[in-house]
DNA sequence: GGTGTTCTCCCCCGCCCGGGGGAGAACATG
DNA sequence: CATGTTCTCCCCCGGGCGGGGGAGAACACC
């Protein structure tokens, strides 16, 4: 345990240089490198290691959004966590950024206690988002219905109980599916109560969000 | 322009006391009352127009959660912004609670920087959370896909209904928009009728199927 | 044989919802 | 003033749905 190591990324020489100055005084934190562009850091990041990047967005050859994706993948197996630095949170693509595997997203004119704070944070394990982008992910989040079943696809569903996920989701009624199905309404209801179980829902509305949200609407996949 | 003023809830005398404490050095930041639980909370802020609400979960009479939803509820109209304070982040309410429409979620062990931090962040208008609360929010947002999709055709819906319309497709009851939009259930099955017609559709789970496969699933629909 | 899964169907209950009607108040429009 | 629209809420009713349980048959696996 010799501190934190940290990997600088920016197509900018100067915003490298300010990055590091900002760390070079504080305890427990070592910055162990600087990489000019996406391509460059994913390959320095498998040489050096580091337990934390700090990864600008707009670069040539490769972007940070892709980098970080890159890097958070579960192949890698890298432990190493990325903080996404921008200058823009009106961008829409903060919410893109979200979903590559970062633990942090800030703005580039956040006070350097807070990037001191941010790099400790995420070395640690947690999470931290500029003010701003917090706000808009609350506000993103708030419209969602609760699907708090974490990673529970289609794959632990019967045969059966998928033939009536997929007419459930085209609108149908217990009735209907039944009839289409030739079974009797017990049973139909039988398989959705099982559906609302795997799938972590509580009714067939939030059964039709989530096959949309999944993106598991596949029309081929539905009967006429 | 004279500070920011803050209401304390919290049913608990010490937590108040210690809460009071913490902010009485602060520059530009004033505390304007105290409140033991959440129905005497909603009244106290009607009263008091705070700025900033430090919200407590557990509470008798009304907990926490309740009394935020009302505070935030659009008819309330009062400008208060709710920080929620609590002691446990692995709680399964955290998503619950992110939806009452708080704009700050704390852990009661946080230092007082922090809770300062908060209180000026919200008042200001951005959000703050916990950097374990982020780290399950982006975790529990990563596994969203998203459409977007630019939207027409619900200019025949007047604006009550378009707000039943927002709520419905997220999945929310008869019940659970009439609370939100503090309406009584009659009204909205009023509107809920409304909307079967005017879109032509049989029942709220063909409403939701109609707005996705219309691309009217848009984040531009709901509030900010 | 015992265990486990899947598929089928049944009972119960309570509630939410769909569908019909009406009605008063506020407001704009003519 | 009359009309129309919107928003609010009420009554009624029946049926679909959510939620709990149980149970038998077929099949696979060990």
């Amino acid at each position: 345990m010799d501190g934190i190591r940290i990997l600088i990324v920016d197509d900018q020489p100067l915003v490298r240089r300010g990055l590091r100055s900002v760390f070079e005084g504080l305890p427990g934190i070592v910055t162990v490198g600087e990489s000019p562009d996406g391509l460059d850091a994913v390959r320095d990041v498998r040489r050096l290691r580091p337990d934390v990047v700090l990864m600008d967005v707009n670069m040539p050859r490769m972007d940070g959004l892709e980098a970080t994706r890159r890097i958070c993948a579960p192949e890698e197996n890298s432990g190493t966590r990325v903080i996404i630095l921008t200058m823009y949170d009106r961008d829409e693509h903060v919410f893109e950024a979200l979903r590559t595997g970062a633990s942090g997203f800030l703005l580039k004119d956040s006070p350097t206690s807070t990037l001191e704070q941010a790099v400790r944070e995420v070395a640690a394990g947690e999470a931290l988002l500029s003010p701003s982008v917090t706000r808009r992910l609350i506000g993103e989040f708030a419209r969602r219905p609760s699907l708090s079943t974490p990673g529970a696809e289609l794959s632990h569903l019967t045969d059966r109980e998928l033939d009536v996920f997929r007419l459930l989701v085209c609108g149908h009624s217990n009735q209907e599916i039944a009839r289409m199905l030739v079974l009797g309404e017990s049973t139909v209801k039988s398989h959705v109560q099982h559906l609302y179980q795997k799938l972590g829902v509580r009714d067939r509305v939030q059964v039709v969000i989530y096959a949309y949200e999944n993106g598991l609407i596949d029309r081929r996949l539905l009967p006429a």
